[in-house]
DNA sequence: CTCCATGTTTAGAA
DNA sequence: CTTCTAAACATGGA
């Protein structure tokens, strides 16, 4: 689920297991998931050099190679990575593996293909480029709500445009609607101040607490909706029967009870 | 066989 | 300009 918490654990996986480490090898077996590089600049890039520092904005990994450059790496739907030694085996499906002077190998793993890997000057040269908005976990109460007074549609939208707010994807803005007790489909525009408040509550302590349980859903609180998300699943706090609800182009899971739709009598239940 | 799935981008409509 | 939908991308599971 690469959104922003498992695109925070991929950053500190870096951080563990690839840092300061001289290249030796760069490998590319699938070019389809470079963007705007090749395998041999990439390579003239990173050769002799080590990875020195690593950022995260929204769903992307910025790590910074000795040279200045940084490499940048976005997941898809199914993205990550996997650090292993000299002669063992190679994970299935590894589109890029870079070899290190002390025998470790990370690579970059991607069934789907629908991940990237490209090259930016800096991360803030990359954001303005893709004309990423703030990420998630950097808006206060004050910036959520002034992002919100230029908004109209549907909230669901709204937390998952990346050109909005960086980070938040289909499975964690289900999350932060239900913690803050909000309809996907409410209009933005028609969010009390009580109501932001509430959703700028709920997005982080949804996020901060999906990355203290390490982006694993079975470590996450016991009423997170995460796990219940689909056809049969029940509302872990009150057990009523989820519904789905197409929002953003995408389902969108919800609890009838806990969630009011706008003009529903309000809920007492967050 | 069909439909669906955590991602983004693009085209076209409203 | 903003926002929405559908399609495309690639692959596997139900």
């Amino acid at each position: 689920m690469p959104e922003l918490p498992d695109v925070e654990i991929q950053r500190r996986y870096v951080n563990a297991t690839a840092l300061h480490q001289p290249i030796e090898r760069v490998h590319v077996d699938d070019a389809a998931v470079l963007d705007g590089v090749t395998p041999q600049s990439l390579g003239r890039m990173l050769h002799g050099r080590a990875f020195e520092l690593t950022r995260r904005h929204g769903k992307y990994v910025f790590i910074r190679a000795g040279g200045g450059h940084w490499l940048v790496l976005h997941f898809g739907m199914t993205g990550y990575l996997a650090c292993y030694r000299h002669g063992d085996r190679t994970p299935s499906h590894a589109r890029f593996v870079t070899s290190f002077g002390n025998g470790r190998h990370l690579a970059y793993v991607s069934q789907r293909k629908l991940g990237r890997i490209t090259v930016a000057d800096s991360p803030e040269a990359f954001v303005r480029r893709h004309r990423l908005g703030p990420d998630a976990l950097a808006l206060d109460r004050f910036a959520l709500c002034d992002l919100a007074a230029r908004r109209r549609g549907f909230v669901k939208s709204w937390l998952m445009d990346q050109h909005a707010m960086a980070g938040i994807g289909n499975v964690y803005s289900d999350e932060i609607l239900f913690q803050a007790g909000i309809h996907p489909r409410y209009p933005v525009a028609a969010l009390e101040h009580e109501a932001l408040e509430r959703l700028h509550q709920s997005l982080h302590e949804v996020l901060r607490a999906a990355i203290d349980a390490r982006a694993d859903p079975s470590r996450m609180p016991a009423e997170f909706l995460l796990t219940h998300r689909h056809a049969d699943g029940r509302c872990p706090v009150c057990g009523a029967a989820l519904r789905a609800v197409r929002a953003a182009g995408r389902r969108s899971w919800f609890c009838p009870d806990c969630q009011p739709q706008q003009g529903d009598a309000p809920s007492r239940r967050h």
